[in-house]
RNA sequence: GCGGGCGUAGUUUAAUGGUAGAACUCCAGCCUUCCAAGCUGGUCGUGGGAGUUCGAUUCUCCCCGCCCGCACCA
């Protein structure tokens, strides 16, 4: 695997990019208004291999499984959802810049002290957020002291929030990295919620939000599920939509987006502690699985386990299943145990019940919740990454020439086939052809091209990832009406009836 | 948000204070019996805005976007 690995050449950011917008997959959004960042937009390509990707997800996910459901809730959700799920409080960390050193603070996470000695301020101190906060503050202060030469007892430092400071402090207050003061900014907002207001009149009461994540709209119609969906613990809510994200620094194409599209679960369970590690494994696991299903490779995919201190206070695991990107192994989809934190928080803001009675425990309780998310977009730049491929093919004279293909998994390529007749100017094979192309369009997205040479159009449809090319020929026509199948990936060519064409893809398509 | 670099057609690139040129791609036609062949023709460009100038793609400023690093990523 290792070997498979260090093997791997992976393509760069910009030749993925660069094929996107050439072949129609990914465009800048708004170019013609010179690009808006952090937004892009799919073309005719990038569409259908986006729906192919959601439609695998919801197929394998809700489809498939007995115990999950789907549902579609609205982007634009009542204000208090937000307050109550912790993003109105979560998503506006105010934040400390030091304009000497560049560095970036959580306003929460820096703490500072005045420095007294006998009851005299004599300077400040400042730290960040640690388990040894206490004694590097003190050893700071006593550093000061010995600096400016003072005589007296030192008093003990009481470290507060740089929230909590005056704005005649944020001047005396050091940089922890320079020790200066007057370096850093007083704290700013970073508010990552997109506002909106609903209604005409814009005032404080019509304020929204543009839903920073899917998960909310599911949690807010738990109760509808349970009352309407014929349910019983275990069980699961499927949603895929978009969700808005105001990101400091949107990069990396379209791995961190402003705009961007969703795929989540929230996986209702028993609140006894036996329940969630088993649960949790088995969705990492058919996460995974479901990953190699779709064409990604397995060394390409690892485990980020979150340490525990790490985690948020209600969470009781999160693990990040990660994908090697062109720019770095980042996280894919996270699985995380939630506990019953979103329900509870729901059902202490809205005053409606969101305990569940099991009729096999004959109790009532909230129940918990396994929450894998995974992104539309991180997915589809994933497939792309692993697919793109460069290599060498000889040309009608011999001569060996690069060749750029992408090795989708058939099920996700946006053209399942493409149908050519071998030349353009022969009736007989263009009509024969057309028949077949029309015949396998009833059942998929298949691609027509006479354009050109033949090979010119079997490297067209290399790269965009067309794993099957069939070819009508003077063969077909006049003796015995086989075709020519051409593989995408090996270049070989198999000869086959005309009427077994839709079979012979059919078993291809969905192995 | 900070620092650095960059911005000429779809792509790669040439040139200039005075008509922006090419190759490949793309489109059309001819030709072509299986891997980007050939011939003919065609479309498409100085990111946007101000300023200096008789004249700016070129010089200056502002904005936008992209790339790299830092920071951020509930």
């Amino acid at each position: 695997m290792s070997d498979e690995k260090a093997q791997r050449k992976l393509p760069t950011l910009e030749s993925l990019v660069t094929l996107c917008k050439r072949r129609g997959f990914i465009f800048q959004s708004s170019e013609i208004y010179g690009g808006y960042a952090g937004f892009f937009d799919y073309g005719p390509l990038g569409a259908e291999l986006k729906k192919n990707i959601k439609d695998a997800w919801w197929r394998a996910m809700v489809h498939e499984r007995d115990e999950i459901v789907g549902i579609d809730s609205t982007i634009i959700m009542h204000p208090e959802i937000w307050r109550a799920s912790g993003h109105v409080e979560g998503f506006n960390d105010p934040m400390v810049d030091c304009r000497e050193s560049k560095k970036r603070y959580r306003a929460d996470q820096l703490f500072f002290s005045p420095v007294k000695v006998d009851g005299n301020v004599i300077g400040y101190v400042s730290v960040e957020e640690s388990g040894t906060m206490q004694a590097e503050a003190g050893e700071k202060a006593n550093e000061l002291k010995r600096k400016q030469a003072v005589q007296g007892t030192l008093e003990a430092i009481e470290l507060k929030e740089y929230t909590e400071a005056s704005p005649e402090e944020y001047a005396l207050i050091p940089s922890p990295a320079t020790g200066k003061p007057g370096s850093l900014t007083p704290p700013r907002q970073f508010n990552l919620m997109f506002e909106t207001q609903v209604g005409p009149l814009a005032d404080a009461s019509s304020k929204s939000y543009l839903r920073p994540e899917t998960a909310q709209g599911i949690f807010q119609n738990f109760k509808n599920v349970v009352d309407t969906g014929r349910v019983k613990i275990p069980f699961g809510i499927a949603q895929i939509g978009k969700a808005f994200r105001n990101e400091i620094t949107p990069r990396n194409f379209i791995f961190r987006s402003r705009e961007f599209e969703q795929m989540e679960i929230e996986y209702f369970i028993d609140p006894d502690e036996e329940t969630w590690p088993r649960v949790y494994q088995e969705w990492i696991e058919t996460c995974k699985q479901w990953l190699y299903s779709i064409g990604i490779p397995e060394d390409m995919v690892g485990e980020d386990v979150h340490p525990q201190e790490k985690l948020s206070h209600y969470s009781k695991g999160t693990t990040d299943l990660t994908f090697t990107f062109p720019f770095g192994t980042q996280e894919l989809w996270g699985i995380a145990c939630r506990g019953n934190f979103d329900l509870g928080q729901h059902q202490k803001h809205s005053g409606k019940s969101m305990e569940f009675f099991d009729e096999a425990r004959k109790e009532k309780y909230i129940p918990h919740v396994v929450e894998p998310s995974l992104g539309v977009d991180r997915t589809l730049l994933a497939v792309l990454t692993a697919a793109y491929c460069e290599d060498e093919v000889p040309n009608d004279k011999g001569v060996p020439e690069t060749r750029t293909v992408l090795k989708f998994h058939p099920s996700i390529a946006p053209f399942k086939a493409a149908v050519f007749p071998l030349l353009k100017n022969k009736e007989e094979l263009v009509g024969t052809a057309r028949e077949l192309y029309r015949k396998l369009q009833r059942r998929w997205n298949v691609a027509w091209d006479v354009g050109g040479a033949i090979g010119r159009r079997y490297r067209r449809q290399d790269e965009i990832g067309t794993p099957f090319c069939i070819t009508i020929d003077f063969d077909t026509i006049e003796k015995d009406q086989t075709v020519t199948i051409r593989d995408r990936d090996t270049t070989e060519q198999v000869r086959i009836h005309l009427d077994e064409v839709e079979a012979w893809l059919s078993e291809r398509i969905y192995a």
